[in-house]
DNA sequence: TGCAAATAATACCTATTAGTATGTTTTTAT
DNA sequence: ATAAAAACATACTAATAGGTATTATTTGCA
């Protein structure tokens, strides 16, 4: 890698861990000057504005993550209830990344960025919608395999899926403990066995 | 009513709305200011600060609408199943003041604020505790009545209701869309079903 | 090696931010 | 009616925001 793009990717990356913690609107470039150690002119040398290294988190970091720790857990050929638990349950429960006071970072843009900036809303729909794209696909496969029932709508149950995820993620900030995804995983895998 | 609880409320009123459609962050007092025609002095008169504002926003306008809009339809005799999916149904369909592209405005609020300013979260906490609260009662009853399973977790089903709309609010400002609302009610009263 | 292009550093600018200081007008109570 | 208190108005401040202009330093390559 050349040195050009490691100061880009740090400052990406750096910035993503503070947008993740203060929000986007509150992390200001001089916040990321600081942490980063690079200057204002290597910032606007790598992007044209503060928006520009918005969407290029959410399309080079928030998207291979998204790729990585959402979709690919899907990629097996166990039945659709255990497959889906396990990554739910991986994703609030394991992962060392998402902490439980600050949230799903994807949702956290959608929240504060959807409105008025549809670059951003379009990609974070995209990410968005491969996830429940992905969690659809593996409901049919489970249908086609008998494992899921013949009236379940798969597409609307990933949604469903998906919807809980990230409500759950804004409830448990708001407590700021992890017991209350405790809770919400013992609904979701008797929910998730009523596909059955 | 006299006339400073008059400007008072203007204030709170004519904020709330510009916090709901843009963030409160972004939502500078200069905008508050243009739009109630209230002046400085008079805000700060009312107010020590932004954020004792934005308390008295939660406190003294969320609360109460939640009151009405969240708990209150709750409060009948019919069975739990139809009780909760008609709230929902309400307040994701019918309710003129929630707007698709804006999202649910304690949702906003808490993921906006929860991490770094503990009076927000605590009186956001206590107002989404009452609606969870209530709506675990309501089942409570309907598994007296036999009208829901009695291996059915009450606090847990409130929970996690509770997160899929949140979480569907914020899918739909993504998409901007409010069929995703549809889908998503269906699958929630196939959820509700299985409670029987 | 040298020189052009790529990358980075510094200093600055204007707009906006929350908040304050100080004054003026309205209300209220007597 | 009047004085005191409540309510509001105006002008300001210091800090911070995102962004630019200009200059300096590296880097790749002929």
């Amino acid at each position: 890698m050349k040195k050009a793009e490691g100061t880009r990717l740090n400052i990406l990356q750096k910035a993503f861990a503070l947008i993740y913690e203060k929000g986007y609107q509150t992390t200001s470039i001089d916040d990321i000057l600081a942490t980063t150690q690079v200057t204002k002119g290597a910032f606007y040398y790598h992007f044209k504005n503060k928006d520009e290294m918005g969407i290029a988190i959410i399309n080079e970091l928030l998207k291979p993550i998204l790729a990585s720790s959402f979709i690919a857990p899907l990629q097996n050929d166990k039945n659709p209830v255990d497959t889906i638990y396990n990554l739910i349950h991986y994703l609030l429960i394991e992962d060392e990344f998402l902490q439980v006071q600050h949230g799903c970072p994807v949702a956290n843009f959608t929240q504060e960025m959807a409105s008025w900036n549809k670059d951003f809303s379009h990609a974070l729909n995209e990410i968005t919608q491969q996830w429940v794209k992905t969690m659809a696909a593996v409901i049919v496969k489970g249908k086609e395999k008998g494992q899921i029932r013949d009236d379940i709508n798969a597409r609307q149950v990933a949604m469903f899926v998906a919807s809980g995820y990230w409500g759950v993620r804004n409830f448990a900030k708001l407590e700021n403990d992890k017991k209350v995804y405790l809770s919400y995983l013992k609904e979701l895998k008797r929910y998730l066995n009523t596909l059955k």
